[in-house]
Parts: C-alpha cells; structure tokens; sequence
RNA sequence: CGGGGCGUAGCGCAGUCCGGUUAGCGCACCUGCCUUGGGAGCAGGGGGUCGGAGGUUCAAAUCCUCUCGCCCCGACCA
C-alpha cells in the first residue's frame, strides 16, 4: 500500500500538508503565497459560513459589503492601526494605465472603511446599536505561508459594530467570543480557552482583544478567533458622533471581531489521524459513504439493489455518497473516503445481504460494527452524534492533558523545549518579562485565560507578584 | 544582495559528465479482459515547444552564452 500521509510522528507539518493535499481540500495555485481552496475544503468552510451566520443573526447582526480597496488616506488615520499593518499591505498605484492620485490599499481589514461609512450613517442615538458582519475576503502580504495556516489572501468574516456606551460595546465584544467559543465546541468539536490578549498581542488600533485558543496535536496553540474592543479610536479618528437624548454629542464606542479559513487548519489539527482527515460530523457535508462489494453478477446485483434501499433510506435525511464506481476495489475506496474524512461508512456486501445486515465503521475510532439493516437511519444517527461528542472530549482531554502549571522559570525552558504543550504560569504583567520569554523559549503569551481561579504567585521570569497565571505557549 | 541546488508527460524522476535513430521509467489517465470484505493483475493505448532565447555542430535534453522561474542556506529586516 503506497502511503500517502506521511505519519504525524515522522514529520507533523509534512503530515498537515499531505492531509491538505490528499484530501482534496486545498492546492498551491501559480501565485506565490495564495492557495486554491478546492470542493472538498471549501466545503468545511460553507459549513463554518452557514453555522455562524446564523449565530450572527440569532444575536442581532445583519451582513453587508464594502470595497476590497481602501484609500491610502483612510489607512493611515488611526495611528497604530496603520503602523501594525502597513508592512503586510499590498497597495495598487495604477488604474486604466494611470498612475493613481491616491493609493489604493487592498484591505488587510475593513475597519477604516467601514468607518468612514458609519460617519454617514450615524447620526442620533436611534442609529445605535449598528451591528453590520461581512463576509469577505483580504490579503496580508506573508514571507512564509502554510495552506489554511498562513496565506497572503484568506477568507473571513469581520464584524464591525457601532455603539452609544463603553459597557455595551464590551458586552458585544464578550458576547460574540461566546459565539465563536460555542461554534468551536459544538461544531468543530475544538475546545477553547476564552481569555484577553496581552498588549503585545493585541489588534492594532484596539483597547483590549479577546481570543479563544486552541490545542492542536502537536501541543502548539492556535488562535480561533478574536473580538476587540475598539474604544472610541476609530471613531475619533473618522470623526463619528452621535447626538444622546439630552442632545450632547459624544464619540461612538466600536468593537470589530473575526474567524477566518485557518479555523480549517485548526480542525485539520485537532482531529485528523495518519489515514487522513477526520472531520466532526456537523462539519461534513456528506457525512456517510456507501460502499457496495461483490463478486459475481449475481452478487452484484443483489448487493446493489440492497446498498440501493440503504441509500434511499438514508438519503432522506443525510447527504449520502454512493460510490458504485465499478473501475475501484472496496479496499481504494476505503482509503479514499477515510482520506477524506467522510464520519460514517457503511460497507455492504454478500454476507450482510444474505444476514440482512451492514458494516458501519466511524472514522473516528474506526471500529467496525455489524448492525442490522432494521433501524439503519437512527443508528447512524445515534453515531453521528455520538461521535461529535466523543471528538469534543478527546481532544479536551488531550489539552487538558498537555496542560501544565510551572512555577519556575528554568523548568518552563526545559518543558516548552522538551513535551510542549499550554504552560499555565504567573506573569507580572510587565511587557519586558513577557518579551524575554519569547525571546529565549518562542513562547508567547497566548491568552490571560477568563475562567482561571486568582491566586497570588510569583512572575515566572522577574518574580514580581502576581494575581493569576496566564497561557504560554508556542503558537501558528 | 551572496552561496548552493533544481527546471525533461498531470505528479515523482532517469538520461546531461563523454552530443548520435521514433527521449525513457514509476504513479495517474483511457480501452479490454480479469478481479472486488483494506489501496489487485495482465494486455494494449493516449499524453513531451526537454523552462525560454541565441550560438557551436552533419547532428543538441546533452556543449557554450544570455535569460526567466522555483527551492534551501546566509545577509538584511523585526
């Protein structure tokens, strides 16, 4: 059997790009540092799209589109925003063969746009809350890229919302990290640690930024979505006021938040096993695989008009792959599927036909059933769902797992050397400690998590007191 | 910017040193037979501006000059 997933224990970023590739789910295109998201991919992405989209509106969102370019003058009038991201920009300087006036940026976000709108638009306190999400796509020129990980376009969702007060714009920041850390829990069976980004990691341009992260299986951290809180700058910096009920003007308080593409790679990540991918089942599109054996004709064509009914039975509620394609023997198929990451297959050949019987094996555990042909679709059901929640927990217990306190800082170095994994310290706050940490081990501070205990300590790298433990970790 | 490597079928490669018929192999693809409970086998077949341009020669994938692109290491940057 030629293997075509190279083990994750051989090399771990050659096994993520093999399950990328073989699984069909991405291809490097001719243009350096962007990739070509295929069905198989795009597919998990409408999954990501559809879920949230309705998360979004259930809590009060509309979606909208602006311009993919964005003036130079825009770009440059919130201070830090513009000094975070004009080195990743891509800038178009020539139009109908002219050189441009002004410059055009290709937006690495949306914020001074959407800003520049929302001076329009907002003119009394009636006009807030303004809860406007786009679903687009924008480009941060990258060195190195990964497909998922790391590439120069992506696609996203940015939703960018407008309000009278401080608190209400720091609830919405809060309430929508929930929303993202339900659809990692629920959906793509990742579990995430809700916490505040430190001022080193935070958004450019913004007060304070909320994250959840998750615990790929080589024990780095991968960030799954952010949500800032923006504070009055971009609202003073495109000069947005509103006028309250006692007719004071006063600057609108702006929260912006985003998942993006590398939410794929996340799931690749967490769950995916050297045969190929493993997707949760309310992330697959098609969920289950029939596939029919036989022999003779005879065989052949009593199998096929068993699978048939299967089919036709499970089809009513599930997006079913027949796969009758006669130039393949079952065991190609096998591995074909599993590559990528169909949850459920059902083999069907002579023997179950004659037993009344089928062959359910789950992706996940591959352990091969023998059920009755009676009740299949419940059955199925009963697995898929099953095993979304057995997904969620196992890879819960991986992190919790590869979850350390470490009180002493020549410990720390030896551990994020050697095993790895989420480092739960004391830090002073300072950004000189935090920096030192990056600078001798590559960890960063991933989040200072919401749900942990206070606990006076000391900072790991200056000990200095300290009130809580944070995240460390190396990062994608 | 410096050093090294590589461009030959969709993919992976051999052939280049030492020029010589219709440029070859594996995988993939097409046709047929045979097979089908974990990636079968046999036979036949399609597919190439040998990265590009120029030169040397009776003759160039092969030698020479120029050029384009990609990868790795270093430098720069952070």
């Amino acid at each position: 059997m030629a293997e075509k997933v190279t083990p994750r224990d051989v090399d771990y970023s050659r096994w993520y790009t093999d399950i990328v590739l073989q699984g069909k789910l991405a291809d490097y295109s001719p243009v350096k540092g962007a990739m070509v998201i295929r069905p198989n991919g795009y597919a998990i992405w409408e999954m990501i799209q559809s879920n949230l989209d309705r998360m979004f509106k259930e809590t009060g969102h509309v979606n909208a589109y602006f311009p993919l370019l964005i003036p130079e003058s825009f770009m440059q009038k919130e201070a830090e925003h513009v000094e975070g991201f004009s080195p990743e920009c891509a800038v178009v300087t020539i139009g109908g063969g002219q050189e441009l006036e002004e410059k055009l940026y290709i937006r690495p976000t949306s914020e001074t746009i959407i800003w520049a709108m929302y001076k329009k638009w907002i003119m009394s306190y009636r006009d807030l809350p303004l809860l406007i999400n786009q679903w687009a796509n924008v480009m941060r020129w990258e060195m190195r890229t990964r497909l998922f990980l790391r590439t120069s376009e992506f696609l996203w969702q940015e939703g960018h919302t407008a309000h009278a007060t401080y608190d209400e714009a720091e609830e919405e920041t809060l309430k929508i990290l929930n929303v993202y850390k339900k659809f990692a829990e629920d959906y793509l069976a990742i579990p995430v640690i809700p916490g505040k980004k430190s001022e080193a990691e935070k958004f450019a341009g913004a007060l304070h930024t909320y994250c959840i992260e998750a615990m790929m299986q080589d024990k780095k951290a991968l960030q799954a979505g952010t949500s800032h809180n923006l504070g009055q700058n971009f609202a003073k910096a495109f000069d947005v006021q509103f006028q309250d009920k006692d007719g004071k003007l006063s600057y609108v308080y702006a929260t912006s938040w985003g998942v993006s593409t590398r939410l794929i790679g996340a799931l690749i990540m967490a769950h995916s096993d050297d045969r190929g991918l493993v997707l949760p089942p309310k992330m697959a599109q098609r969920p289950v695989v029939i596939v029919p054996i036989y022999r003779s004709d005879d065989e052949k064509k009593a199998v096929l008009d068993f699978a048939e009914g299967v089919y036709r039975e499970l089809k009513e509620k599930y997006n079913v792959i027949f796969d009758d394609r006669p130039q393949y023997k079952p065991g190609y198929k096998f591995s074909e599927w599993e590559l990528q990451g169909i949850p459920v297959r059902i083999e069907i050949g002579p023997k179950d036909v004659e037993k009344n019987n089928v062959v359910l094996v789950r992706r996940d555990t591959m352990e091969k059933q023998f059920i009755t042909r009676v009740g299949i679709l419940d059955k199925v059901t009963n697995e898929l769902t099953a095993m979304q929640g057995e997904m969620l927990e196992r890879a819960r217990k991986f992190r919790d797992k590869n979850t350390l306190e470490i009180d002493e800082y020549n410990t720390f170095k030896t551990v994020i050397d050697s095993e790895g994994g989420f480092l739960k310290s004391h830090w002073c706050g300072d950004a000189g400690c935090e920096a030192k940490v990056q600078e001798e081990t590559k960890a960063t501070i991933r989040c200072i998590p919401f749900n942990e205990a206070d606990e006076t300590g000391k900072c790991i790298v200056c000990g200095k007191e300290s009130t809580k433990r944070v995240i460390f970790a190396k990062a994608y």
